[in-house]
DNA sequence: AAATGCAGGATTGTCGACAATCAGACTAAA
DNA sequence: TTTAGTCTGATTGTCGACAATCCTGCATTT
């Protein structure tokens, strides 16, 4: 289950970046927190060139603010932002469905098909396992994505709003019904994209994410009542 | 007739920044230009951590393309990209119609139709004239996207996705009947939104920009044919 | 002749230090 | 008490030099 989600590390910019995005997306970096470069440079025994490198692809994927002048700080996960973020996702995903049923090869697909039938299979084993089942879903989607070959809409999705969409998922979780629910939406998509029905698979996947977008935003909610 | 299109200049990187991407645009640096770092540097007198941040910028902007450590090139117009850019926009601007239509204040719609109103009235004068009614349609789908009230979704249009949008106007201009009609099509999307029917904006707007973008293809594919 | 290995040059990545700028606290005057 | 001004500390922006990496062309070998 490999998912081809970050560029190749090379640099040291890009090891501090891989290190910082999974800590803020896992939360380890608490919302809000105040960044410091000299600091965190001192901490990963770099230069602040190549961790300003890391800053600024952070920024790019809205995971961090930069006030100039002012430092950076780690983003805050409201329902707000949350709407925006699924509003704009199922726009988007949306369009890469319908692109997707014309420009994916009938391999490719056949492959979709194989991944998702797996998946089904080593879920029925770990039921209510979130962990596979978010990689999963990840890879259902990002798969989807790139199936649209636009190059565009693969870029702003899979670079600059994915890891934003990770740290929802991964800070308030997938629970319950939706785990289950969620692999019968993805076979009625794929299916929908096997018929090279792209206005199908469009509307599916939008119905989709937005039945994702109500799980989260019920958790979010409950979790800002809490006082947070 | 301002339009705030760019963040406030004050580093020296905001500065090359800002004439690097007026060059490009404007094609006086060629597409397919390879850029050298210290060439680059000595022609601006500056050092190269400010230059690599205005060149990561760029590239955010996808007009840079980079390969790691092989250099820059400026990017080439080309019709796929054009289509895949195109297809992103009438989607996206779709969404930001939809989205003003409900978002939008009626001081906001008001001033809208006012600049309109003022745009059509100073074009009468200066019939054909194309850099005004390039500001004016630039401004035009300026205002809306940022009536969506979308964060993600203004960051996306104006700060990653304009500017190469410029590139293609700009480079390969809008002419002859397209100018006119494109006042009255902004003129029916306002009213939709004035109506707060954001069905029928989205609609219109999808159906202006796929307009747009026959005018500026065929453009290309002539000049494609002519052996550039 | 084709393929392989080896310099040479160029490019990017990285570093540590300095300069400019700004936020916030403190003092002093009205 | 409030306000204005200044000062200090911290932060970002910038610099020039060095190190590591990669492409190019050429010589060498098979």
């Amino acid at each position: 289950m490999s998912l081809p989600l970050l560029k190749p590390v090379v640099t040291a910019a890009d090891r501090v970046l891989q290190e910082l995005l999974r800590a803020i997306v896992a939360g380890e970096i608490a919302p809000g927190t105040k960044i410091s470069e000299p600091e965190l440079a001192k901490r990963f025994d770099l230069s602040r060139a190549p961790l300003r490198e890391a800053l600024a692809r952070l920024e790019r994927c809205h995971l961090l603010e930069r006030t100039p002048n002012a430092g950076s700080r780690v983003v805050k996960l409201s329902t707000e932002n949350l709407l925006s973020l699924y509003q704009l996702r199922e726009e988007l995903e949306g369009l890469a469905c319908r692109l997707a049923a014309t420009q994916m090869s009938d391999t490719e697909i056949r492959e979709m098909q194989d991944l998702l039938d797996q998946h089904l299979a080593s879920q029925r084993v770990r039921e209510g396992e979130s962990y596979y089942q978010e990689a999963g879903d990840l890879d259902f989607h990002y798969r989807i994505i790139l199936g649209s070959k636009n190059p565009y809409l693969i870029n702003i999705l899979t670079d600059e709003l994915y890891h934003l969409m990770r740290m929802y998922r991964v800070q308030l979780g997938m629970n319950g019904p939706r785990v289950s629910r969620a692999f019968d939406e993805h076979k009625a998509i794929i299916n929908a994209i096997a018929n090279r029905d792209g206005e199908l698979a469009d509307l599916l996947m939008r119905r989709h994410i937005a039945a994702s977008r109500r799980n989260i935003e019920h958790k979010l909610t409950e979790l800002e009542q809490k006082g947070n």
